[in-house]
DNA sequence: ATTGCAGATGCAAAGGGTTGCAATTGCTAT
DNA sequence: ATAGCAATTGCAACCCTTTGCATCTGCAAT
């Protein structure tokens, strides 16, 4: 905990950031998800024991994890959007847009095409946490 | 011309919809565009001959014109979304997150995968119109 | 321990998109 | 040509997210 603490300190602080109350609080939130959690759940968890936080900078720092490859954000069509822990491992989501059924991906079904882009066309595909919309084996 | 409005007109009325002029400007509106348009701009310039839409008619008919497969939807990252004639052809995106740049990509790069997901998931992905972020040949 | 200042926060306003509801209007059957 | 009704529209309010700005604060240097 000690540890994990001063890791995140001296990657914000080597980029110029500084670590605040309410990031910390923000980031627990974030690991502490059982799932992948929205904005607001994390406004709402945080605001249990600090009641002042605001949601803007909840969206900030959201925008500041992913940026430091700590976690993860992905649009499930539910209209709003949803963050992960990057600690809890890559995967993707297919999507059911008939039945709303969510299937897991392992992240190796994405790597040929993660592939296919650097060679073809020398772009680093940034595939983290990606959802695929379509029809479930069911639904088709 | 003539043709065409009768296509769209049965092709709504199989489904119980209607054809209304407000439908047939918009439905216009994201033919004639060059490029990918956002709901913004097809309302701004339908008002240009029919002050009286209202915004909310251009997304809910943007809606049925997906779901029609008329048209498809893409978020290029850039605060708002755009829509683009099926007619134009299937493609999609490849979005530099650090040069803004975008490269164009053919259908076929990502036949692969959804070969793959068809096969090992059983699942139809929708891949009509894709952006796919990272970084560019000369950002990476 | 104090100071200085760039970085961070809270607040309020705004932007993009969606939705409930009452009024309107295409379309079908007569 | 008309009537009837479900589909559609306009409107206003709302939801999610972003942004400008004044104030505050973590932290490095003293």
């Amino acid at each position: 905990m000690m540890a994990h603490s001063e890791d995140i300190t001296s990657k914000l602080s080597r980029r110029g950031y500084r670590l605040t109350p309410q990031r910390m609080m923000i980031l627990e939130a974030v690991e502490a998800a059982d799932d992948h959690i929205s904005a607001d759940e994390i406004y709402t968890r945080v605001c249990d024991r600090y009641p002042h936080l605001n949601i803007s900078t909840v969206y900030r720092t959201l925008e500041l994890l992913k940026e430091l490859g700590l976690a993860t954000e992905t649009d499930m069509g539910d209209g709003r959007v949803r963050y992960h822990s990057i600690r809890k491992g890559h995967h993707h989501h297919l999507v059911c847009q008939n039945c709303g059924c969510i299937i897991d991906l392992d992240e190796t079904v994405l790597l040929p095409l993660k592939d296919a882009l650097s060679q073809e066309y020398g772009f680093n595909a940034d595939l983290k946490h990606l959802a695929i919309f379509g029809q479930c084996g069911k639904c088709r």
